[in-house]
DNA sequence: TTGATAAAAGATAAGCCTATCTTTTAAGGA
DNA sequence: TCCTTAAAAGATAGGCTTATCTTTTATCAA
């Protein structure tokens, strides 16, 4: 019997995401996949149930991709102190997305396609949701800001993907604002302890 | 000869929007908003060149309203103290998002509708853009920090955006997080000098 | 009252979309 | 080598979409 191919998912996968980059999320159809893919339509789907489910495919692929860098695994490690902890989350979220500059905008772009959207990903990711811990913790420490922590979230995804979008569409030069000038920024919102200068260089 | 119903242009934008809150820009089409506003879907064509207009349209409006807030228009006036002028540009956002509640979330969803759309939004804003000049003086004046004003801009408006959002699906009650509470958040990150809790009650 | 005129409705072409069903193809085991 | 079986391609139904063209309707002016 026939095997099935198992870097298609992938293929797939990556097609998809290259679509939302050039025309966005709600330019995505099965057709234009398969055709970017080289494959027939009908062949998605027998590796996604539906069109819903390949564009949450692309979601989780992405946020995975984010959550399993070894600078966020590091920020995972409750023994370390905690200012520290919040600090490299901002750095590894920096370098995340410097290094893949369209990933925030992808998970953006699906976030917010259809009304629905929001919740289901909610359940999908809640449960597994190692940050939401962090933000705890560093509130019960006194580092950072006591407020509803989908607010901090919001503000630090939403100025780096600011950011890198600035500096894919040439908006500026990349060492024009550099990652202290951004950290400095967000640091000012969600923080109430003085910016750690000295964890800049380690 | 026949004379054009000048409240049926209102009425199209009033009924995109409503389908943008119920369903995401992506579900516009002019068959659905036909149909909510009662007239033919040809009809449209006589009041929108043609789909991109009608949701240019409805950006245009929205970003009027904003501007247009009495609030707003305070802080244009040039005449007043610059940190008046900045914290003040906070709350008549504050407050126009909180009276407006899907203003914020149509105007995203319409910016992230098609990857070409941000730039063609830009050419429409830009010029008329009195929001640039009060970031520029802050920034001269030494009460917001020296960065691209994208970035500070970006802050504010998905940060509020984000807390409106919370409070109408009831992730939390409004007066669980107080302007005053949001507002430091904000200003935390935007500026480089305390808090203006002064500024609260006036 | 009638005629000119523009708005509104109706009809339609051409295309794309999803999801399913059918047919072909190819790989691995016997 | 041949047969089984699942993957892949093909075909298709049914629906929605945009934009244009044609026909009807209603209003204003003469």
């Amino acid at each position: 019997m026939k095997k099935k191919d198992l870097t298609k998912e992938t293929k797939i996968l990556d097609a998809t995401v290259a679509i939302i980059i050039n025309y966005g999320a709600s330019a995505i159809s099965t057709t234009k996949v398969a055709k970017h893919v080289g494959i027939s339509q009908s062949n998605i789907y027998l590796y996604f149930e539906d069109k819903q489910a390949l564009l949450e495919g692309v979601y989780l692929r992405e946020i995975s991709r984010l959550e399993e860098t070894p600078e966020m695994k590091l920020v995972m490690d409750a023994d370390r102190p905690i200012i520290e902890r919040c600090f490299n989350y901002l750095k590894a979220m920096y370098d995340f997305a410097m290094a893949n500059p369209y990933s925030l905008f992808v998970i953006s772009q699906i976030k917010g396609l259809s009304k629905s959207f929001p919740d289901l990903i909610e359940k999908l990711v809640s449960g597994h949701n190692p940050v939401a811990t962090l933000f705890e913790d560093g509130v019960q420490a006194g580092v950072l800001r006591s407020i509803d922590r989908s607010l901090p979230m919001t503000l630090i995804f939403s100025v780096i993907q600011r950011h890198v979008e600035n500096v894919q569409n040439g908006s500026y030069a990349k060492n024009v604002v550099s990652f202290e000038e951004l950290s400095r920024l967000i640091w000012g919102g969600i923080a109430i302890v003085p910016y750690p200068s000295h964890l800049l260089h380690s």
